[in-house]
DNA sequence: GCAAGCCTGACC
DNA sequence: GGTCAGGCTTGC
């Protein structure tokens, strides 16, 4: 599933096998997958230069030629979870679900964007539309500071695995690295978020940054459906320690790894290394107030 | 029936 | 305002 370090993968690819080249022709096959109106998005696209690439969390913004700051120049992509984006052969056979094509000038290839389950969205906006888009996300997984991981996590009362996986407090987590960055951490995915020690949360920090540097180090993880942009599979699959991974003995305790649902997503994690937290209350716990009843 | 990201809406 | 269930989608 694209996650923070998928989408970190791709842009680097785009980087290299797009950034320069100019957007010769725009073929949307299926109109479902664009925010908007498809002829605008056409139009808008058709003719520029792919001038820059940014991402906030995991949604990747393609900024495109021109001058006016008002007018829409930025094709932004959230792949949902089973969007692709590749730099293929024109020539090369069209696979299934493939949505969107974009012609590339200076070679004979296109850009594709295939999604078998049409949650991700193509988006053509301007520079402010970007801007709101990533002031909805809160900061970067990466570049978060342990000041503001900590300010974030306060009061908050929450399962700890939610709160990592709810864009606004941070952005880019997914429920992968969510339950690698909570073993790496140690710590229980139903602990209240706000409850955590101090300890505890900075671990956490360290953990979420240490496990998506070093995934993006392995070009990402593909479950089932995600490809970079030259079409190829990421390689952490291996490397995940607890994700998908039910049954099996626990990586530091050789106990087997247990499966809980949280808010309807499974979440994996030794029950040995991630003890649920001892304390049940939270310091200044507001009770239930039965004054004025 | 399950997986998933993200949006909407219900609930307190 | 925070929290969580539901629905979208389709291949296994």
């Amino acid at each position: 599933m694209p996650e923070l370090p998928e989408v970190e993968t791709i842009l680097r690819g785009l980087a290299e096998h797009a950034l320069g080249r100019r957007v010769t022709a725009v073929e949307v096959r299926n109109r479902a997958v664009i925010m908007g109106a498809a002829a605008d998005f056409v139009r808008n696209i058709a003719g520029k230069l792919i001038a820059g690439l940014e991402r906030k969390g995991k949604v990747l913004a393609v900024r495109l030629s021109g001058k006016n700051p008002e007018a829409p120049r930025y094709l932004l992509v959230r792949l949902g979870m089973t969007g692709q984006v590749t730099v293929t052969p024109r020539e090369a056979p069209l696979e299934p679900h493939t949505h969107v094509r974009l012609a590339l000038g200076a070679g004979n290839e296109e850009l594709r964007f295939r999604d078998v389950r049409r949650f991700g969205r193509l988006r053509c906006c301007t520079r402010r539309e970007l801007e709101a888009v990533f002031a909805r996300l809160g900061p970067d997984a990466r570049e978060i500071t342990e000041e503001q991981f900590l300010a974030a996590l306060r009061g908050r009362r929450g399962a700890i695995k939610s709160w990592l996986m709810n864009q606004q407090s941070l952005s880019g987590i997914g429920n992968i690295y969510a339950d690698e960055a909570l073993f790496a951490a140690r710590i229980h995915p139903l602990t209240p978020a706000g409850y955590l020690p101090l300890a505890a949360a900075r671990r956490l920090h360290r953990a979420v940054k240490r496990i998506l540097d070093r995934a993006i180090a392995w070009g990402g993880t593909s479950v089932r459906d995600y490809r970079n942009a030259e079409g190829r599979p990421g390689d952490f699959l291996s490397e995940l320690r607890v994700y998908q991974r039910t049954g099996e003995p626990c990586r530091r305790c050789r106990r087997p790894i247990r499966r809980l649902v949280i808010s309807g997503r499974s979440s994996h994690f030794c029950p040995h290394c991630q003890p649920r937290p001892r304390r049940a209350l939270p310091p200044g716990r507001r009770t239930r107030s039965f004054a004025g009843r």
